[in-house]
RNA sequence: GGCGCGGUAGCCAAGUGGUAAGGCCGAGGUCUGCAAAACCUCUAUGCGCCGGUUCAAUUCCGGCCCGCGCCUCCA
């Protein structure tokens, strides 16, 4: 059965499968801006393409599909992260695509086979925004910017609506910047000396030096690294307008083909019910939640737990039972053999994830199965399901270090119970658990770990 | 104001024109000195409210209420 995928920009269902005639799907990820740590809504969205991804791969094979997800390290907030910390841009932008790589391991999502940054792609950059000015789609502003004239091209808004939308009135940037049109954007900003410190480059031919505007940078490095048109192209919800409906302009416009033959976007994370900020003391990212005592396999467990396409309202509640169910799976996987079953029992957990990426009913069916008084299943077939799903169930990583004292404790106590005293190994128990430890028999020895969140 | 999404058990969350998957929590049980783990059993006559269509609606239509998101650089 193919992947059927809601298509965005034309709103219904449809079935994903390379054009090209290499075989290869082309599939483009926007990726994160890298001045602060991810947050969990950001690996919501990372999280549901990292399982897109890998079921494109079992679709049509791991060497038939490319997956580029950029990297946007050049913009106004990166810019106002040098400005603040007064360190290059280089510095800053390493330091956190090193630790969204680090999240993105721990929470087992897969390498994108291109990782393009921005920086990295003036040149293509330039290149095609001198195409747009040639070819009547952009045009100079007074100060040596360089602004798209969405006028020029009749089908701007198809993705987005935009044209069905009553604009608010009041918006301040129009006044600051040079544009034409208020629906007008930037394909590159004049250098500002009083705001972008070093950060400049050469600019397109009439244009003075600056730097690129955000949505360029994915026309170009997709055309670059990924051709023309593409099979998929997706991201949050956020980016639908304007950045997508801005790719499509530019790129169209440039190249005189299709962009993109399917739009995918995934929607936001909710904390605590709304949507999270840190003022509202709901912002979490992947580091608090491993402070709070939570894996990142867990994490990616509660991100799956909603569809894709409808807000997720993500709790503390939701890690705890998240935990839960993966210590289920983990115990059923430990019942497995390896040999034998021919036929697929889990295929509908695949069905289930190949109807638009129904994540939550694709789990509701794993459980289903595996609660069966007698599951015929091998762990090979089993492996398969949680490798589609980015699962490892692997034990928890090694809690804390255990204190001096409660180790003392936890000794004494073994001593007791070995020696049948259990009026004293009982007691000890409850100075354990006073401590905030939990003390776990086994035959031949035990294991101390932090008391259980409630 | 415009565009869009949603309201299903204590919490999270699928789903369907014929009477509600699953996870967590909770309760009971089996098993272990205890504890934990594991396993078994149970847990919505109900799907925001009011109408309508229908033999039949949680599922379709209309109205209303509530929540959330977006509306120029936020995944």
């Amino acid at each position: 059965m193919p992947i059927q995928l809601f298509d965005s920009l034309e709103r219904k269902l449809k079935p994903l499968a390379p054009a090209h005639p290499d075989g290869v799907f082309r599939f483009y990820n926007c990726g994160p801006t890298v001045y602060a740590p991810a947050h969990i809504g950001n690996f919501r969205t990372f999280v549901v393409n990292d399982v897109l991804r890998r079921l494109l791969e079992l679709e049509f094979g791991a060497d038939r599909v490319k997956h580029v997800r950029n990297l946007t390290d050049v913009d106004d907030r990166t810019i106002g992260q040098t400005q603040k910390e007064k360190r290059p841009l280089a510095e800053i932008t390493q330091k956190w695509t090193d630790k969204f790589h680090a999240d993105c391991d721990a929470l087992n999502c897969l390498r994108p086979h291109v990782e393009p940054t921005a920086t990295g792609h003036i040149r293509e950059q330039v290149d095609m925004i001198e195409v747009l000015m040639e070819k009547g789609n952009a045009y100079r502003a007074p100060d040596g910017s360089v602004y798209f004239k969405i006028a020029s091209f009749p089908a701007y808004g198809a993705l987005s609506r935009i044209k069905e939308r009553e604009l608010k009135v009041t918006n301040s940037a129009f006044d600051a910047d040079h544009k034409d049109d208020i629906g007008d954007f930037a394909l590159w900003k004049a250098y500002k000396p009083e705001e972008d410190g070093d950060v400049q480059w050469p600019g397109p031919r009439t244009a003075a030096a600056g730097r690129p505007g955000w949505h360029i940078e994915c026309s170009a490095m997709i055309k670059k690294h990924l051709g023309e048109t593409i099979d998929l192209h997706t991201g949050g919800v956020d980016l639908l307008f304007p950045h997508h409906e801005n790719e499509i302009a530019q790129s169209q416009c440039c190249n005189g083909t299709t962009f993109a033959r399917h739009w995918y976007h995934s929607e936001h994370l909710l904390v605590d019910g709304t949507t999270m900020s840190k003022s509202k003391g709901n912002y979490y990212t992947l580091g608090d939640l491993v402070e709070k005592g939570y894996s990142p396999m867990a994490v990616r467990y509660a991100l799956l737990s909603g569809h894709p396409r409808k807000q997720l309202n993500f709790t503390l509640d939701s890690m705890h039972a998240a935990g839960s169910a993966l210590a289920t799976l983990r115990a059923f996987r430990t019942t497995l053999h390896a040999s034998g079953v021919t036929h697929d029992v889990f295929a509908p957990v695949f069905a289930a994830l190949q109807d638009d990426l129904n994540t939550p009913a694709a789990l509701g069916a794993l459980f289903s199965i595996i609660n069966r008084k007698s599951v015929e299943a091998s762990a090979a077939s089993f492996d398969r399901v949680l490798l589609a799903f980015g699962l490892k169930l692997d034990a928890p990583a090694p809690r804390a270090n255990v204190p001096a004292d409660i180790l003392a404790l936890a000794e004494k106590r073994w001593v007791a119970k070995q020696a049948k005293d259990f009026a004293t190994a009982d007691a000890l128990r409850q100075e354990l658990a006073a401590a905030g430890w939990s003390m776990l028999d086994r035959k031949t020895d035990y294991k101390l770990e932090p008391l259980k969140k409630v």
